[in-house]
RNA sequence: GCGUUCAUAGCUCAGCUGGAUAGAGCAUCGGUUUGCGGUACCGAAGGUCUGAGGUUCGAAUCCUCAUGGGCGUACCA
């Protein structure tokens, strides 16, 4: 349901019956209870144009306003406010609607676009760590959100898999004759640092990695086995890590940075071709106006650069796969990068001109002391190192009423902990650095994955209790009970809001509201003592099933589980 | 140097295209009739929104300057 939108045509109407003439009309939550549910500030400005009086207005319009259905009644505040009370019958009808239709009576979208979101791009030549992980997570939210939605999603890992680093680890699979079930390929990074070692050591090694660069990148066929092989093995290990994590990244998402080769000579010649490139210092170069620092399409050595690379990714998406809007989910310090090499993309027609270009940029992850999060020595933290700690520490935490086997204990720390992890990084403005602290997302107080998860699991519980069928008529006797339809409403409002925006952090405060009020409901209506009607119990159990439902989806939206006892 | 981004309660963060008395959580202090999961709920206290100007009916939000951080600054990605 889309209240807002609701709302607003209600308020355009009585706009037009007062022959006031506006573009849009878009209404906002009320600061305040007593201000009522919604409240649209729109006269004000409105007044200033006009050169009339705003609470004159105010009054004129709010007087006009339908309050037979969906509003219940309107008031006139301040300069000239206009609150909004939804009706309660009217929200009753629109939860138990929701709560019947398993989509949550969110219309499909009416023009679904196709949307690429790229996102994780871990480097082939070492072990994902934490480094990874904002995009991973960040990146795999929004492309279940757009899913959910009803855009059409691709999702793309942009595996770095090319380079002269390759030459000499493929060097050194060969000589140690490794297969994928090889204890020394278990981490790579390990791998590596034995590679570089032999690198520096021995000429003769030196010379043979060079070697394979050349090979590898000629096409050699036998190199480009064991390259494949060791991208394989490689990549094995990020779809560990996914699934640990639960990411929805396949395989068959993999548009490594070598599948571009043969389209970067393409890049450069249709640049050459809009006249767009010069050469400086033996490099060719895009300069555009303003930017201090040209993009280098081809070094003086005539490689290629990343920037090439992504010229030709923004190509391939919008001429093969047809993309309406591109999501990078990269950190924030590559915005310069993608801001020359997005302006390059639309001058030379690369893409087309109605593409949507986005940036989605994220800040690092820091210690509690504020420093980049690192080991004690200083070292990069690995990410599966991470993921195993959340678990370990989550079942530590976890002091349950409930008997559980060990695995159970396990399939419930796997939830919480990583669920935590998540939810931790997914809770804040993407934009800004953000302090990791295990204490504070393992916490069930604030605003948490395992507060939800709890919540959740006691509306489970009350359930099971019951033992009954639960109906799907709701009615609202008290205050919180119609701020808790409210906000179950919202659910799509905020869902559109978070997607346009590409804020995660915009459906955990809700979840956290979700919960929050579902706590306050639970405290001050009973729902199983005895001395509640059958009635108003079945609209109370009908209430929590809606708000197990949100909690459940929302969370899934995050890629985050949830589980029926804790 | 230039560019970019940020600065909100002791701490961690919200604050949507300018709107009413700037909101949460943690920590602190106090409270909750045998409590359907008290791992919860309620309340109190806590602020010159870094500083100074400006725009206007109205600014945490927009503009300018200053101060202090982060990041980026051509052949790595």
């Amino acid at each position: 349901m889309k209240l807002k939108k609701e709302i607003s045509k209600i308020i355009a109407e009585a706009l037009e019956q007062a022959s006031i003439c506006v573009d849009e009309v878009s209404v906002n939550e009320a600061t305040r209870p007593e201000f009522g549910d919604y409240q649209y500030n729109g006269i004000m400005p409105l007044a200033k144009m006009l050169q009339r009086n705003p609470r004159e207005i105010a009054q004129q319009v709010a007087s006009l306003i339908k309050t037979d259905g969906m509003i219940a009644k309107v008031e006139v505040a301040g300069p000239g406010f206009i609150n909004i009370w939804i009706d309660s019958h009217w929200l009753c009808d629109a939860a138990s609607v929701m709560l019947q239709d398993e989509h949550f009576a969110i219309a499909p979208r009416e023009n679904p676009i196709r949307v690429v979101v790229d996102y994780s791009g871990p480097n082939m030549a070492k072990q994902m760590h934490v480094g990874h992980l904002r995009s991973t997570i960040i990146g795999d939210t929004l492309a279940n959100l757009l899913e959910f939605l009803g855009d059409e999603v691709i999702r793309q890992n942009h595996i770095g898999d090319w380079g002269t680093q390759f030459g000499m680890l493929v060097a050194y699979l060969e000589e140690s004759g490794l297969d994928e079930g090889s204890e020394n390929l278990k981490d790579l990074e390990q791998f590596y640092k034995d590679a570089k070692k032999r690198f520096d050591e021995e000429a003769d090694f030196a010379d043979k990695a060079r070697e394979y660069v050349v090979k590898i990148q000629s096409g050699d066929a036998h190199c480009l086995y064991l390259w494949q092989k060791f991208i394989d093995i490689s990549l094995g290990h990020c779809e560990e890590i996914y699934k640990e994590l639960g990411v929805g990244l396949a395989r068959e998402d993999v548009r490594a940075e070598s599948f571009y080769n043969e389209r970067l000579p393409l890049v450069v010649d249709l640049l050459e071709r809009e006249k767009m490139v010069e050469v400086s210092e033996g490099a060719r170069c895009v300069f555009l106006s303003g930017e201090e620092t040209p993009v280098i399409v081809q070094k003086q050595d005539g490689g290629y650069l990343y920037a090439t690379t992504d010229l030709a990714a923004l190509w391939y998406r919008s001429e093969v796969l047809h993309a309406k809007r591109l999501l990078y989910v990269v950190d924030a310090r590559q915005s310069d990068h993608f801001k020359q090499v997005f302006r390059v993309a639309k001058a030379s027609g690369l893409v087309r001109e109605d593409e949507q270009l986005e940036h989605i940029s994220f800040g690092t992850m820091m210690n509690r002391d504020g420093k980049p999060f690192k080991t004690r020595d200083g070292g990069t933290v690995r990410l599966i190192d991470l993921l195993s700690e959340a678990v370990a520490r989550a079942k530590e935490s976890i002091n349950s009423k409930e008997e559980y086997s060990d695995k159970e204990l396990e399939v419930l720390a796997q939830v919480i902990g990583i669920g935590a992890v998540k939810y931790a990084d997914l809770s804040i403005n993407r934009e800004s650095n953000y302090i990791f602290d295990w204490d504070k997302m393992l916490s069930l107080e604030g605003n948490t994955s395992l507060y939800q998860q709890y919540a959740y699991a006691r509306i489970m519980s009350i359930f099971r209790r019951y033992g009954g069928e639960i109906g799907n008529t709701i009615s609202i006797d008290t205050e919180i009970e119609h701020r808790l339809s409210l906000a179950l409403l919202r659910f799509e409002d905020v869902l559109e809001k978070a997607a346009k925006d590409a804020a995660p952090h915009q459906i955990t405060s809700y979840l956290y509201e979700v919960a929050t009020l579902f706590m306050r409901f639970y405290e001050q209506n009973p729902i199983l003592k005895e001395e509640i009607s059958e009635e108003v119990r079945q609209s109370r159990l009908a209430l929590a099933s809606l708000c197990g439902k949100v909690i459940k989806q929302g969370l899934a939206i995050l890629g985050i589980g949830v589980v029926e006892r804790i």
